[in-house]
DNA sequence: GTGCTAATCTTGGTATGCCATAAGATGGTC
DNA sequence: GACCATCTTATGGCATACCAAGATTAGCAC
């Protein structure tokens, strides 16, 4: 598969200093819900489980309470930022907002690079689908979008919408799990890819808008369902 | 129980952790531009000038790094965030959608109490326009715009806009001291106002589109004509 | 005089230590 | 037996010390 020039360009070292890793692995752990939502994050463990110093975890928090991942209680540490349905439902509307956007802008701008590039994400996402893989789900979705975005020049909404998917990544991790969610996002998603290559700045957004409606609607009956989503409990 | 009266009791103003002060300041001094763009954040030096140790300077530098106002070099440490207009038209389209759809629905739910916490904000905007003290308008601009995304209820993306917001700020501060729109800010406002008063989504919607359109049509020409708006020596 | 090398200095990264405080345990008193 | 005071410990906030790497400058050799 040849890569357009789109995302290679990036010489970016890879994650060199120890507080990137850090900051990484954590993002990680809480998103893919190994912390739980208002699970403390006490340093000096943390320091144990990463092997560094508390210096590298102090400041991998600082950034990830920036990012609005972690809370930070006056007297009482950080702890894994809790949502409820009032902020996802926020948060699913400005991604309505960003995405739709992006859509049809990636849909004018799209040359034919680009829609190689694209239908390259789609392919993966084809094959993550089928394969049942949550974590190779999420990441191909992931990848798709920035695609998407990054047609589009969309740099600072990827960014946005990147930050935003950390805060409810619990819940997108379930409605990508959601059965009916198989039969039809992969459907969706074709849907999108389709008028993104037809060029047609509409039919993108009106796709991208029934996905996401579909996503919100799912994860409002999964957080609608269990009221209490998690246990606070440490 | 009185609930809602009860959650205004928060007095979480006592365990300020110098950290938070560092933050406040930093990010104070950077908006205000007493730190240039492109400006090199040296660690030791900061800390004699705010007067604590390094470790809360770099904690601090990590936080205002996630929100966008620092960037970080590979090797030659923080600085302050540049900016070029495709970052800035970015933003400005960002703030488009959100800012539209928040006044909106700001007009769709605006209660008395709502309208009348929005009259003040104009009130307030008023003078600051008429006495010509750009402080004083930033803040009031801002102010007004805070209690158009709270009545919405829209906290998430206001907190988006504040940090968008902060990322221009500089140029923001330069489109609200422009000379013609001194004239025609104010009476964009009151129509904005006007607009949300009447219960007309549509209308207010327009009125922020119009009003941001030319904030961003005067940025794109302060920022185009010096095409080089600082330097990034170092 | 020029070019190369080495020492130093600057700066950031990492580790550790000390202190204040809050929560839990323990023991004494009524 | 219950309640209160005190002690201990866990934990975060802050400061400092040490180390590695890059830049700058000085000195030496040719």
């Amino acid at each position: 598969m040849h890569n357009t020039a789109l995302d290679d360009l990036k010489i970016d070292h890879l994650p060199r200093t120890l507080r990137e890793i850090a900051v990484e692995r954590l993002r990680g752990a809480i998103i893919a819900g190994r912390f739980p939502s208002g699970a403390r994050l006490v340093e000096r463990t943390l320091c144990d489980q990463l092997g560094v110093s508390r210096s590298v975890v102090r400041e991998a928090i600082r950034y990830l309470e920036a990012e609005g991942l972690v809370e930070n209680a006056p007297r009482s540490g950080p702890v894994v930022a809790t949502l409820d349905w009032g902020q996802a439902e926020q948060i699913y509307n400005i991604r309505l907002l960003l995405e739709t956007q992006a859509a049809a802008d990636c849909a004018r701008k799209a040359d034919a690079a680009a829609k190689a590039a694209l239908r390259d994400a789609l392919q993966a996402l084809d094959e993550a689908f089928r394969a049942s893989e949550p974590q190779r789900l999420y990441d191909a979705t992931t990848h798709f979008y920035e695609v998407i975005f990054t047609v589009a020049g969309h740099d600072v909404a990827w960014e946005i919408v990147q930050r935003l998917n950390g805060r409810i990544s619990r819940l997108r991790a379930l409605t990508l799990a959601s059965t009916d969610r198989h039969v039809s996002g992969q459907a969706r998603m074709t849907r999108i890819c389709e008028a993104i290559l037809d060029s047609d700045p509409e039919r993108a957004a009106s796709a991208v808008h029934d996905h996401l409606t579909e996503a919100a609607e799912i994860a409002r009956r999964l957080l609608g369902n269990d009221a209490r989503p998690e246990d606070k409990s440490r």
